[in-house]
DNA sequence: TGGGTCACGGTTTTT
DNA sequence: CCGTGACCCA
């Protein structure tokens, strides 16, 4: 252990060393973090800490599993490791054991956000399902019921929404379903409800550390509450300066405020940075200093000089692409590896210039998390398949694949089978399993009758195949049900079956490593899966920024670095959040840092022109223009047309904001308008 | 039932 | 400009 200890800086290695009482580490980007956390997990093991009474949360499965590898390699003599999960992955872990507490059977099986908006469609609405979806979200995450948010509920469309929120809630509960949320929620609602059991639960775990700690939603946090409550020995790790998902409910007052709460809470910060030049920290520095809400602390470089930013100005997107590309063709060429080598935008839309220009370049590359894997149609619909062969209530999956591959079984048969077995109080499959075939065709049809019987025969036999013999499963699968086949006869199919054979093969897998669990449980474990781990070595990488958090490369490029793109305005935006956008950006970089920036762009079917981002000049990379006011492009006595009021004479010019308002007559017609939605005549 | 056409709207994403 | 979803007709 001693060893470990002395790889630390100073500050690591008080944070290592600090155990008891609340502490906030705030880890700088690329200050080792992950170093410091899994040598505190060995630390306490070392010191005869039962690793059964350690909880390390994460966000992300990557996270979780790299921190689990990197902990094992420390920790040599435990007899077995201390849970290390996403926060997801310990509600699931939890409602296994509890939710009986709440009258559920624990067979319930997990739905994704695809299947949460399949189920609220059915419940039609003139609103769209995506905005329920995350209505619903944002009630549960408020622990808000379906009764109260009726109550609450004023306007029309609110009211509509408490309302699917009700009938959600009774249909996830009458199909035994769980989604994302309720990971989270139901675990919270058990232990709210049963003291006594929540004061078991916070003895079973005395010693508590959380990840990406920024990224916490309120009910994460209150859920934390409640799991440290007899002991306050948390231990949260984030950087406030690095949190970018306030839009989807992270919380970041609950890092700012954590020392406020948690009177005695100890904070040490990680400033030292083992990962950019000290070029680029200042930059980062520079720009996240303009943050007005942040707990305030300095990337403190220990690496060489560096290169300076460069500052890459072009007319428009096809010659910044072109730019990059050529750049990125040299570094190669000089020997730098692909996978040391990223392009950074704010918004996928501005992804594709840079793929054509690589393409045409003949560079290999990679666009990271653009759909993912799970996420596709032909792997939705196995998984579709093995739910309803796992959990013959699952109504929503079985409308999802009772029809593919094709076999004549439109909407207006499904209606029909749906509305028989709503009279009957069962599910469409309880009743495919035992209507006779004179009374099933006497509902759809001899055709369909038959076509179904022959379905819900395949089904039964794989049913039992699962319970019996899960290894050959996955073969007796695809020999009933063809999947494989059906997608390797559609014209575009290559892709979609090679999709189709790495998740057959995972699934031989999983059946190889797991020899005892159930179809069940494979489902489970692949619904709180994601595979945005493999970033290719031989690929340069090309994404999102929000996508770049936690990785490094030594070359970066960060395109689209204009005022309306980055930072993205608009309704709603948080600027700071964008600066930290800005910040988590530049700090991915390690020996060459190029910010680009274009006269214009094509953008919704139209060119765009803009300003350079006040980011460059923020991180000191552009002189600061001292701010030149923006005159007016017309004065009074102007003739100006718009688009619906015609032509039209200016009275007056006044100031609105950045832009300019003018008070045109249009014909005896007196209007105020924005200047930019007039042209001159 | 299912293919075709048209209108519309459009950040960032993990579990 | 491009993908999605609603709607219509064979």
């Amino acid at each position: 252990m001693r060893n470990f200890l002395d790889e630390l800086n100073e500050a690591q290695r008080e944070a290592v060393t600090t155990i008891d009482g609340p502490l906030l580490i705030l880890a700088g980007a690329g200050s080792g973090k992950t170093k410091t956390i899994t040598t505190r997990l060995a630390y306490l093991i070392d010191l005869g800490i039962d690793p059964a009474s350690i909880l390390t949360l994460t966000f992300t499965n990557k996270a979780a599993k790299e921190m689990q590898q990197r902990a094992l390699q420390m920790i040599e003599h435990t007899p077995y490791p201390p849970l290390l999960c996403t926060f997801h992955k310990f509600g699931l872990l939890f409602l296994k054991f509890h939710i009986s507490r709440l009258g559920r059977d624990n067979n319930f099986v997990i739905i994704d956000t695809d299947d949460k908006k399949r189920i609220l469609k059915a419940f039609k609405s003139d609103l769209p399902a995506s905005l329920i979806a995350s209505e619903i979200s944002k009630y549960k995450n408020s622990l808000i019921t379906p009764q109260e948010a009726i109550a609450a509920a004023r306007l029309p469309n609110f009211k509509t929404i408490a309302n699917i929120y009700k009938e959600y809630e009774e249909y996830l509960l009458e199909n035994n379903l769980v989604d994302f949320d309720d990971l989270l929620v139901l675990p919270y609602k058990i232990l709210e409800n049963d003291p006594l059991l929540c004061e078991q639960i916070s003895q079973k775990y005395q010693y508590i550390m959380v990840d990406e700690f920024q990224d916490t939603n309120e009910l994460q946090y209150r859920l934390l509450q409640k799991l440290c409550s007899t002991h306050n020995n948390l231990c949260v790790v984030g950087d406030d300066d690095q949190s970018i998902y306030g839009w989807r409910g992270a919380n970041i007052k609950n890092i700012l405020e954590f020392p406020k709460k948690l009177p005695n809470a100890k904070v040490i910060k990680l400033e030292k940075n083992y990962r950019s030049s000290q070029k680029i920290l200042e930059a980062a520095n520079n720009l996240i200093a303009h943050n007005r809400s942040r707990l305030g602390k300095k990337l403190e470089a220990t690496l060489e000089r560096g290169k300076e930013v460069k500052v890459l100005q072009c007319s428009d997107e096809q010659e910044e692409a072109r730019l990059i590309a050529k750049r990125v063709k040299e570094l190669i060429k000089e020997g730098v590896k692909a996978s040391e080598i990223a392009v950074l935008f704010r918004i996928n839309a501005l992804s594709r210039s840079i793929e054509e220009a690589l393409n045409r370049a003949g560079i290999h590359f990679k666009l990271v998390g653009a759909i993912r894997f799970y996420e596709r149609a032909e792997i939705k619909d196995i998984i579709s398949y093995l739910r309803i062969i796992a959990n013959s209530q699952d109504e929503f999956s079985l409308k999802r694949v009772i029809n593919k591959p094709k076999r004549g079984i439109g909407k207006a048969t499904y209606e029909k089978l749906h509305t028989a077995a709503k009279e009957r109080h069962i599910s469409i499959l309880a009743l495919l399993q035992t209507i006779s075939y004179k009374e099933l065709s006497k509902l759809v049809g001899a055709k369909n009758a038959k076509t179904l019987q022959d379905f819900i025969q395949k089904l039964q036999y794989l049913q039992d195949k699962a319970q019996n013999s899960l290894d050959t499963f996955i073969d007796a699968f695809e020999e009933t049900i063809a999947l494989r086949k059906h997608y390797a006869s559609l014209p575009d199919g290559y892709e979609r079956v090679a999709n189709i054979d790495e998740f057959y093969g995972m699934f031989r897998e999983f059946v190889k490593e797991n020899p005892k669990s159930s179809l069940d449980d494979f489902i489970n474990e692949l619904s709180l899966e994601s595979e945005q781990d493999q970033i290719g070595n031989e690929a340069v990488s090309i994404m999102s920024v929000h996508a770049s958090k936690g990785l490094e490369f030594e070359h970066l490029f960060v395109i689209g670095l204009e005022e309306g793109f980055f930072p993205l305005t608009g309704d709603g935006c948080d600027i700071e959040e964008e600066r930290r956008l800005g910040y988590v950006a530049i700090t991915r970089a390690k020996k060459e840092l190029t910010l680009s920036y274009v006269k214009s762009r094509f953008y919704r079917g139209r060119r765009a022109y803009l300003e350079k981002s006040r980011f460059l000049g923020e991180a000191g990379l552009i002189p600061t223009s001292i701010k030149i006011e923006k005159r007016a492009s017309f004065k009074k006595g102007d003739l100006v047309k718009h688009k619906l009021f015609g032509i039209g004479r200016v009275l007056g010019v006044s100031k609105a904001g950045r832009e300019f308002k003018l008070t045109i007559n249009f014909g005896g017609n007196k209007k105020e308008i924005l200047a930019s939605f007039v042209e001159r005549v």
